[in-house]
DNA sequence: GGAGCCCTAGACGACTGGTCTAATTCACCC
DNA sequence: GGGTGAATTAGACCAGTCGTCTAGGGCTCC
């Protein structure tokens, strides 16, 4: 944990420790203290790289999208599949993910969006960005999925996509409550007698 | 703030200034003095009602859902609504709340079950028996809406109860970000497209 | 008038929070 | 080597954290 980090970014190596620590403790409940012994940082250099808390929030909820997104991407950029498939692949994916208990892969939107986005108008603007992003993403394999002939739906896809997005949204945080995946299930029938 | 206090019910005054205030600012985020100070109550009197911060978090939630659930019963047991009518005074119910600035009137369920449901298990409990019930009397309604002829839709109501209550908590995780009614605007329209 | 109890009062302890400055280390060029 | 300036760190700083504790006020009921 210290021979493989390359001094060049300790910053990334910051804030990939933080992110293991926040996905299970949120925010505001994490010390940094916590996160640079974790980290094997000393204290004094956490300003170094950082400006503040809330900007380091900030970075973290970044880089989250960051590599979100490009997996993203590459899901939507490879190549073979229907809309229709692309979509499941991702919802079965979050499935997966939400389900295990792996904490680095949790989602932090689910995490930190209701104690964050009235704590700090930085990192809700990271949010709102972030998660725009996701929703245009969505559309975009919907709307190939009609246009492939994969998807018989009607409605503007991009509404389309907000409701399905907030429908597991809602999920996480319910699995969150139940500590099982029948939220997660649900919103996969939900989404698929949606998509028809 | 302090004459309109029944002595008799400290417990309630406290707990009714910490909602305000932890509404806002989530549940680690606010320190048992800024409560205190706000409801101008002497820190040796916390530790007279309530056992800990965890203890009394918890308290706070039950009473949460004491008073959700009571409004919920008085909606319910309203004579002459058909099941269909009792859902949309529901869902417009939650629509304005969650839109309205009062912090007071904003869900906690949004607001700290990602947080707390990790960092206590206690907690977690009360928000699962919580949102429990409340599925429960959704689903209630529906089987209503059924019996009456009101509302005609295929599915078990418990399930559909549950996918409508993620999709109004995620469309009100995203109001948080996006800090306007789109998101639940949508969920609206989803409702109603789902109950036919 | 006195006994006992519920509740209030707020100082206090041990510790952690985020922040910042002063000092150290390092890399590089002369 | 020696000197310079930037990169990095150590640790002090104080306000704040949760929780404890003792002292006593105000009440009821004998």
């Amino acid at each position: 944990m210290k021979d493989d980090t390359a001094p060049t970014d300790m910053r990334t190596h910051i804030l990939a420790t933080a992110q293991k620590i926040m996905s299970g403790k949120g925010f505001s409940g994490v010390g940094l203290n916590e996160v640079l012994t974790a980290a094997e940082v000393p204290k004094g250099s956490f300003y170094h790289y950082f400006g503040s808390k809330e900007a380091f929030g900030q970075a973290l909820l970044e880089r989250y999208f960051e590599l979100y997104l490009a997996a993203m991407d590459e899901l939507l950029s490879r190549p073979g599949l229907t809309g229709a498939q692309r979509l499941a692949a991702y919802w079965t994916h979050w499935l997966e993910t939400q389900t295990a208990d792996d904490p680095q892969s949790k989602c932090l939107v689910v995490k930190l969006a209701a104690e964050v986005s009235d704590l700090s108008e930085p990192m809700r603007r990271v949010l709102l960005e972030g998660t725009g992003q996701i929703t245009a993403r969505l559309a975009e394999m919907i709307e190939a999925g009609i246009a492939d002939g994969s998807l018989a739906v009607q409605g503007a896809p991009q509404e389309i996509a907000a409701q399905l997005y907030q429908s597991w949204l809602g999920a996480s945080l319910l699995a969150k409550i139940t500590r099982d995946d029948a939220p997660l299930r649900a919103a996969m029938a939900a989404t698929r007698s949606r998509l028809g």
